[in-house]
DNA sequence: TTAGGGTTTACCATCGTGGGAAGGTCAAGC
DNA sequence: GCTTGACCTTCCCACGATGGTAAACCCTAA
């Protein structure tokens, strides 16, 4: 099967296929004489397999793992739980972060005229420094704003 | 000022502060007869904006405009609102697209005993084809799953 | 004057994906 | 056989926002 084929079959494209061999998440593909990579049947499922856990948000670090007890016969199902719970609290904590932007965000706009005039709450709250907790040195290395801000989206998967 | 203490007033790092005068989010600062860049106060101010606008999660795309209105003095409410709104939009898309990878993790996760036996339903669905939903070629095309996918985390906002 | 810290530019890495160029291969139709 | 179009190959570039490092330069206090 060539790669045009094999990436139909597992929906990953095929520039991302030779990306997962040249990064080791996949072993390098036979080859014809010619050259071109030829897939098996058990290829593109290995292939679906990373697509459907990439749907699920796993990087493809936390899919090499999943490979491997995947390969693994005596795994533990605990083992893998274990990396799926991981990736929820993952997933947990990015999306606590952005709802709280978005709570944010809202509140704000709920006192915006949205009108034609040029008063606006959003850019005066923008614009003003902190004004509810200012601590400014004590608070600065403390965990809140930034792993806010720095798990907001971790993981882009943009196609 | 130099960029150092116009970093620290404005908690943005220099290495931000020389990036976004690169792509050109903020005006090419003024520089002592050395090469330093100086800073005003007004700069400090326009850089902590930016800094509460990543906060919020906006991208720089949508800083340019955000600053676009904020320098603007005739601006209307109601295009703040319009682009706050419009991120509001974006990060609600994001949001539902990680709730639905978590809740389908979670179920699997229900269902997996964690112990020491390799048999698991996590990966046991991972490594099936869709069950529920298969027409091949004709959602392909469609919004649904690529939507989800992409939308899962666009905008990384790691330190 | 010297030491140490701040600053400058320039380049590299991240992570997963897409785009494109330049060239080789294959299969169908003439 | 030859042409054509679709496919494949490798290699490089881009994204977005950020951090890191290195080599060179500057400033200030002792």
């Amino acid at each position: 099967m060539n790669i045009g084929e094999a990436s139909k079959a597992s929906k990953v494209s095929a520039k991302m296929i030779r990306y997962y061999e040249q990064i080791g998440l996949i072993p390098p593909a036979d080859r014809t004489d010619s050259g071109y990579r030829a897939y098996t049947q058990d290829d593109v499922h290995r292939l679906h397999f990373i697509r459907r856990a990439r749907d699920l948000g796993f990087s493809v670090a936390e899919i090499t793992d999943l490979l491997g007890l995947w390969n693994d016969k005596s795994r533990q199902s605990a083992d893998v739980k274990r990396l799926a719970q991981q990736h929820i609290d993952e997933l947990d904590r990015r999306i606590a972060s952005m709802l709280e932007m978005a709570a944010t965000l809202k509140a704000l706009i709920r006192c915006c005229a949205g009108d034609e005039r040029p008063d606006c709450p959003i850019l005066h709250t923008l614009e003003q420094p902190d004004t509810s907790d200012d601590e400014p040195e004590a608070r600065t290395g403390a965990v809140p704003r930034r792993a806010r801000a720095s798990a907001a989206g971790k993981k882009p998967r943009a196609h």
